[in-house]
DNA sequence: CGGTCGCTTGACGGGCTTCAAATAGCGTGG
DNA sequence: CCACGCTATTTGAAGCCCGTCAAGCGACCG
């Protein structure tokens, strides 16, 4: 088990990749450095969520803390012989790499072809749903663990445009800031319009 | 055994997803369509290229043929149930699926952080990689299958920027066309540069 | 209450898109 | 085999969305 303050990075872009891990408490950004320090966040983890090895060799992003966060290791050997006396759990992470293809392709639907109020749109709807399927379904607010700067860089955005995209859904009576972390939907079919586009309104 | 032509779909987005297919000859392209008409390219396929069922439900992209194709499709029950007499598969499907996640990932990069630039030089690469696994390290041109439109929706531009670029590309003789649809590589290393976002030259 | 850091807001500029037109490529039919 | 016509690609000009730079504001913490 390990324990991070946010901030504390759980590896490197560029360690030798030999551990797997499960996430059990707070949460983690997922992000890329590109050569000149430009950056894209690739993905949040949250409790439950399971990285596994992807490929052999290196990682090639850096995981890091967002808040105090709790996860437990497992050592690539053990990890694999705990599958050899387990084999279900082989299906179980194809489903898992399976579900996080599917949302990597909307991701790139997102960066590739939504606009800014879109993106942000759609990630809070992604947000909604998460906090939904954990508080039930009647959840209309959620918390942002992460900092304006790491959803501009989930976002393909910068922090001032993420900044002026929460401005207008909030003037616009989609959304309200409980506090500058905490996002209270109050027009989710409309925030879902905006999401997909159709938006002529 | 299915034989396609260019153009012809394989399926469509929205179609339930029954059945699992690979393909033996020629490119498919796989797309995501937003309401107002808006195309996401998310990915090629070509000889070799498996596509499994990655969510239960429907398909959430259209994969159409970029040149006649031939593909052979099993029934969800028959993969299944080969599945259970070759239980090694699934590792396999599952390094399979990770290899897809670690490129889209490299793409999520691509379209959230890079310029056009960078973005053409990338595919570009990408591309020379796949035919030198195929004919050799020596291989310096690769075909281009899809048109400039498909290019654009995969890298998230627009045609226009698509054939400005090339253009750019091949007036540092960094590139060289022999036809409309093949590539020459005249300066790997220097379009390695470019596409890294090294390239204050 | 003061200081720091993150967030918001404003003004301006640039890279890519949009709209438009010219050119090239390619299959078809004479 | 060549001329024709259609479509894809290239090139040009103008505009816009978002990025950049800068300043002001607010939240959190000691």
């Amino acid at each position: 088990m390990q324990r991070l303050r946010a901030g504390q990075p759980v590896f490197h872009q560029g360690d030798p990749a030999r551990r797997v891990f499960m996430l059990t408490l707070g949460s983690l950004k997922i992000y890329t450095l590109l050569g000149d320090g430009r950056r894209q966040v690739t993905g949040f983890m949250f409790p439950g969520d399971f990285l596994g090895i992807s490929v052999e060799g290196e990682y090639a992003f850096t995981i890091e803390a967002l808040q105090q966060s709790e996860l437990w290791w497992f050592s690539r050997e053990a990890f694999d012989s705990f599958i050899e006396t387990h084999p279900s759990i082989e299906r179980e992470l194809y489903r898992m790499a399976a579900h996080e293809l599917a949302a990597a392709q909307r991701q790139m639907v997102l960066l590739g072809r939504k606009n800014a109020a879109e993106r942000l749109a759609s990630f809070f709807l992604e947000l909604l749903k998460r906090e939904q399927t954990i508080a039930g379904s009647m959840a209309q607010s959620f918390d942002l663990p992460m900092s304006r700067l790491d959803i501009a860089d989930y976002l393909g955005l910068t922090k001032e445009t993420v900044s002026r995209m929460l401005a207008e859904l909030r003037g616009r009576g989609l959304i309200r800031l409980e506090r500058q972390n905490r996002v209270e939907v109050l027009e989710r079919e409309r925030l879902e319009e905006v999401a997909a586009g159709n938006d002529e309104g």
